[in-house]
DNA sequence: GTCAGTGCAAAGCTTTTGCAGCGCG
DNA sequence: CGCGCTGCAAAAGCTTTGCACTGAC
């Protein structure tokens, strides 16, 4: 678990190279920075960091690299309602879903196998091949309430 | 619930009469719009409905309808993914999620009350007051498999 | 008559695309 | 040393805001 961001780092860098993708700068950058932070970042959000330590990227190479992830699915897209898409890493173990305070836009994570294995239950009688859920619980924190 | 549709337009005026707010002819027709069609409507749908019968709207009147319903709780916002927001009325029974088709983009609504348990489980205990919750189910549906 | 509601146009934001040059493999 | 990756700038949506005018109460 301590190595849980290297193993992500490492085996979304191995998938790309397996693809015959190559590693660029800007690529790299954004993969760490999704590593490090590995909870449910926007596309500014990195840019910013990344050029807050002195990077030299463009915000079109942030967007480019969070569509090619995506599409792997080494990386979740997520929407909270406000407009704007998130990203966050998808760990190998389990994942989470997401409260938002929608007053002060606090964003809180959380992990449910009853909810879990309610979806799973949902999904095998929907006519569909379920590939990804995604739950957003919206109200008020408990600091705001 | 015949007249469901009905009664959500009936009570959906009442409410803004009795805060106050007039009935434009903008408004009127984005409820109605609403009203007939139940589910999931893009302001652009809307907007484009509401000309397509003649009606002289503008788009930012639609926005405009659609934020103050919204905050009053009289439709839902809903985003699939796809960057664009949609709207739908909240029926005084129960409520629907949503199945995305991520191949054709078709849309499906779903109920399960096991599901529902699972996530007012998952409220009571998140610390928060959650006012609202938005499942989505994304895959691909039968007739894309 | 007053002032909320409206349509149009323009602005604002997020995200995507075009392009010339750089650099990984 | 080819071609994929990159940054910058411009374009392309979706949504919001400004403004003068209309129409509901």
């Amino acid at each position: 678990m301590a190595s849980r961001h290297a193993d992500w780092t490492t085996t979304t860098l191995e998938t790309l190279a397996r693809k015959g993708l190559r590693g660029g700068a800007a690529r790299r950058a954004v993969i760490e920075q999704l590593a490090s932070q590995g909870c449910c970042l926007t596309a500014q959000e990195i840019f910013d960091e990344l050029r807050a330590s002195n990077r030299r990227v463009g915000i079109a190479s942030v967007y480019r690299v969070l569509e090619i992830l995506s599409s792997e699915r080494l990386v979740q897209r997520i929407d909270l309602g406000s407009g704007v898409s998130r990203y966050e890493p998808v760990w190998p173990d389990g994942h989470h879903h997401h409260l938002v305070c929608d007053n002060c836009g606090q964003v809180d994570a959380f992990e449910d196998t009853g909810l879990e294995r309610a979806l799973h239950k949902v999904e095998a009688g929907s006519g569909y091949t379920v590939a990804a859920h995604d739950v957003v619980l919206h109200g008020t924190c408990g600091r705001c309430r």
